[in-house]
DNA sequence: CTAGGTGCAAATAATTTGCAGAGGC
DNA sequence: GCCTCTGCAAATTATTTGCACCTAG
């Protein structure tokens, strides 16, 4: 939840507003802040540096932030309204602990998509969604602190980011691996060899970039899971390996290739896309553009497969024609 | 979210508390209302009738219903709470309109799912779980009513129930059609056979009541979905089906089958106890216990079958004698 | 000088509570 | 008669607003 390094105020949003000091202050007492704090607390502690401050001006204050975009209301149904600061921090759901009423934050790509169905299946525009699960946590539970405080998010992010990523390099390697053992034809072998080689350098990179990222704070891989995603337990090419069998030939192989590069761009570019810049972020958009790549050479290749086929024999079937498109 | 037939409220945990024209005055209005009322909404319905009536006694009342269970307090984020009746309503989520300010319900087993696993990851024990979709509803999108309005969710909720117990059956059908069909003892034939025979007969009784439940509301089939399950799309038992090739033998088919009727049993059972009494709880309880004489059925056909070939081989694999364990 | 920021106190809004009277058993 | 329900008015809690004053640009 800390914020790693402040935002610069300046620079954020100072639009509509004149220099306040007393706005100031507010805001970087919240921004140092970590949590859901309530309109109350912010005034208890703005009071502890100053106590000619008024709650009127915090209530005004908090709003100015929520318009900004530095702060989110979030509501978790105590009949008062709590507010976190959204800069880094992406939109995400909570648990809530009834007992402590500590709340925790977790970030679920599956539910997400859940949630996309049910409102495409309603005709029903989102524009914002709420999950929260009311319970007991597990300090509340078992009364002992659990191992991992409120570790940055920051990092969490990133090591959550680098996990997914290296699961689906993993699986990647493992598909080319493959492809490259089935391909009948040497110019395809070569292909397949050459991404092997590539996701396998590629690994390398990741995992040392997960290890320095472990250095940085000790704790870090015991901390508990901050974004949730189904698709990295096997990695996104886990599938496609699967249907790498002998019958494949080298035009399957390469379609089946183009449509798991494609599913993972299209993964790490969106949600590398939804977070303020953070670690995490550029992790998901390396990898995409890195994912583009290679799928802009197997798409390359497929085309060129299917001219010198066409050459060969009579001519390449429509279907194929279509799926060779972008 | 019509109450077909009002609920008996003398039978309704009329404990603690003597019998007030007041407060009986104050429930059956409110459960003869339609969707989320807020207090206010609720004073302003009994004042029609009688106002000589407190505003405190209808909050009085409303926390009255919500410990007898009668109702439900909601949270949209109004900054004032509203409440739903629970009676005959399993707990849903919702979708909110930001502009109508309206609300309409869903329920989505796969998100519970999820929800679910967020919260064993985290060590968290989930009593309540809320799921709010804010955004634009379909009206005031586009202006129009849409064709179906807030239909009778009991009958609504037999529908899904029915659709999925449908597909279930469809798919079952086919698993055994298949198994029926790869069979290579004589005897394995028969039960697969047999299993089949049922399924369809089964499946035509479902398809019946479902047809006698369309005639009970012509609009039923255009209604939106209420619950949302991401097995039904194919059956439950899809993919065992696929796994069917040439290459199983009978007893790696009857494997198959058990795991597919215990998920089946499985979803069915906790489905149908989590509601109150209703024609889609009945449903889900009906196809549970039907499921169950399958899966015991499968279980002792594998057995023998292990037996059998106990006697004919050596003896059978360890592992096989784990997997035929309930 | 002037628009916007600030403090204070009063206003709202939803909900709860104290208390005295009313009514069922 | 006792115990609970009820109405009324006052209290509480979170938040907003009116207004006069203040301050930076």
């Amino acid at each position: 939840m800390a914020i790693s390094s402040l935002p610069d105020l300046r620079a954020l949003k100072p639009e509509g507003g004149k220099r306040s000091s007393k706005r100031e202050q507010i805001v970087n007492v919240f921004l140092r802040q970590e949590g859901h704090l309530s309109a109350d607390d912010l005034v208890d502690l703005i009071r502890r540096d100053d106590h000619r401050i008024s709650r009127a001006t915090v209530y005004r204050t908090l709003q100015w932030m929520v318009d900004a975009g530095i702060a989110r209301k979030v509501d978790f149904g105590e009949g008062r309204f709590r507010f976190e600061h959204s800069y880094r921090q992406p939109r995400h759901f909570h648990l809530i602990c009834k007992t402590c009423h500590r709340s925790y934050e977790f970030l679920s790509s599956d539910i997400e998509a859940l949630v996309e169905e049910v409102a495409t299946a309603r005709n029903f525009s989102p524009s914002q969604s709420v999950v929260q699960i009311y319970g007991t946590c597990e300090e509340c539970k078992t009364g002992k602190q659990p191992a991992t405080g409120d570790g940055h998010t920051d990092l969490v992010f990133a090591r959550d980011a680098l996990r997914i990523a290296i699961a689906t390099e993993r699986s990647g390697l493992e598909f080319y691996t493959r492809a490259a053992k089935i391909a009948r034809d040497a110019r395809g072998r070569k292909i397949f060899q050459d991404l092997a080689a590539e996701e396998k350098e590629h690994l390398a990179t990741l995992e040392a970039r997960y290890a320095e990222l472990l250095q940085r704070d000790p704790q870090l891989e015991s901390r508990p899971t901050f974004l949730f995603f189904k698709g990295a337990a096997n990695g996104l090419f886990a599938e496609g390996a699967e249907r790498l069998t002998k019958g494949v030939n080298d035009q399957q192989a390469l379609l089946i290739g183009i449509r798991c590069e494609r599913g993972s761009h299209r993964f790490f570019k969106k949600y590398g896309e939804r977070f303020e810049d953070s670690e995490g972020k550029q992790v998901f958009l390396e990898f995409a553009d890195e994912e583009r790549e290679h799928l802009d050479l197997l798409v390359r290749e497929y085309r060129a497969l299917v001219a010198r086929q066409g050459r060969t024999k009579r001519k390449r079937p429509a279907s194929t024609a279509r799926a060779s498109a972008r």
